[in-house]
DNA sequence: TTTAAAATTATCGTATACAATACTGAGGAA
DNA sequence: TTCCTCAGTATTGTATACGATAATTTTAAA
């Protein structure tokens, strides 16, 4: 939509979904356009077109009038969106065992690198955006443009929900489930790539706490323990 | 974005989607916004709005400072998105048979009504419209939301191919795909319904001449014959 | 006549102004 | 009190103004 801002959109949407990452930006935290265009710099134009691609990826809820704020997705919409990146996610690495060159293991070898990294010095923001990138890539190496762009989407989602419903507390750390995943793909063992991708996804899904109640705005819920004590009493 | 306007972007958008099925805007063509901004009878606020909207679902291409043009896919993109479609769709068909209850066979079928109504009374626009969300709602009985979300910009994408590769001078036609869909699907006949899924969207890519060299802006390839005939002279 | 460069025009990109809507809080009635 | 109503304020939605970039035409020279 504009020359240079092409650049400045990205750095902005970045910088939004970057602070989701990092729990800076919790779901349901209002975003006024008035104190995005301070912070960035930009008027209004700028702020509300970055919004409303954040609402097209489902990152942030846009109310007519309203204004706009970080989405809230449901466990069961985590769990849908689980199902469609198990989908397209184990439908394409066949593809990928197939068409992976040197240069492309060498690209999702250092995506991996740079991810380990980012969990070792606590770069939380950075951690989640390469293992999701890692993916991304992926569907590139599969050679399917339509699919990457779709996995891009479901990807920004599962971040969101990662900052959700991941067990507070829970600290990132290393496996090597993507690496295997690499090593798999490069040697072209299709079968392996998809069991370890299988894998990789129920893990990835089961760390969050899907089946807990969700940490609503129900306040009968949030203090049931205060309720029950009151019975009692 | 907007409160009333979530209707009246819609209707917009839906107008020049329409103009692109009926093939009154051919790939190429150049949506200059205040020309549209006349039509509309709104303000270029409101229009490019539209048109990133457009854009973020590869139906339009922004060209920096250039403006806005009907994307034009390449053969190779249709078939990556054919590929795409075909493994979302056949992979949820098995949720649908699962989940399908009769209301969802009613809407189903009422779509496949409408469509055949539409072929026979020569509304182009119409009939692509509703093959295409006879595919989206299939998703929905799938009771996957991203899925359906995801397959509505693949069956955009599809509608705007038909649109630059069908034959030229091919006619809609009656055919019983779909029908048949819903009925293997509401008899929860999962085998069968992907099988015909499967060969549904092969029949469909098929149809597009996508072997065919693309009409293309090189000039040299178009007048190729007459290029050959100088030679020989 | 053709080409190249400069001036002109048209279109896009961003910021801002104004209008419409929703939120907030004070005052009053039950 | 507690609930409701009605200012006043704040925020969003749309239109428009202005500057920047690209397209076009004109003009002049080869």
């Amino acid at each position: 939509m504009s020359g240079q801002s092409e650049t400045s959109d990205e750095w902005i949407y970045d910088q939004v979904f970057s602070a989701v990452l990092e729990q800076r930006l919790i779901p349901g935290a209002k975003l006024k356009e008035s104190e995005l265009c301070e912070i960035f710099g930009v008027s209004r134009t700028i702020i509300r077109r970055i919004l409303l691609r954040l609402s097209l990826d489902k990152v942030v809820e846009l109310r007519p009038n309203r204004g706009a704020v970080i989405a809230t997705p449901a466990a069961e919409d985590v769990r849908q969106i689980f199902a469609a990146r198990r989908l397209l996610e184990i439908g394409i690495i066949g593809d990928a065992c197939e068409f992976c060159i040197p240069e492309d293991t060498e690209t999702l070898k250092d995506i991996v690198v740079r991810e380990n990294a980012a969990i070792n010095s606590g770069d939380r923001s950075g951690a989640i955006r390469l293992a999701g990138e890692f993916h991304v890539r992926l569907a590139q190496v599969a050679r399917n443009r339509p699919i990457q762009d779709l996995l891009r989407q479901l990807v920004a989602q599962s971040s969101l929900a990662l900052a959700l419903y991941e067990s507070p507390g829970h600290l990132l750390c290393v496996d090597d489930d993507h690496i295997n995943i690499v090593n798999a793909v490069n040697a072209g063992e299709a079968d392996k790539s998809r069991d370890l991708m299988a894998l990789h996804l129920d893990k990835a899904e089961a760390e969050m706490k899907l089946d807990a109640p969700e940490s609503s705005d129900n306040l009968k819920a949030v203090f049931a323990d205060i309720i029950e004590a009151r019975k009692s009493a």
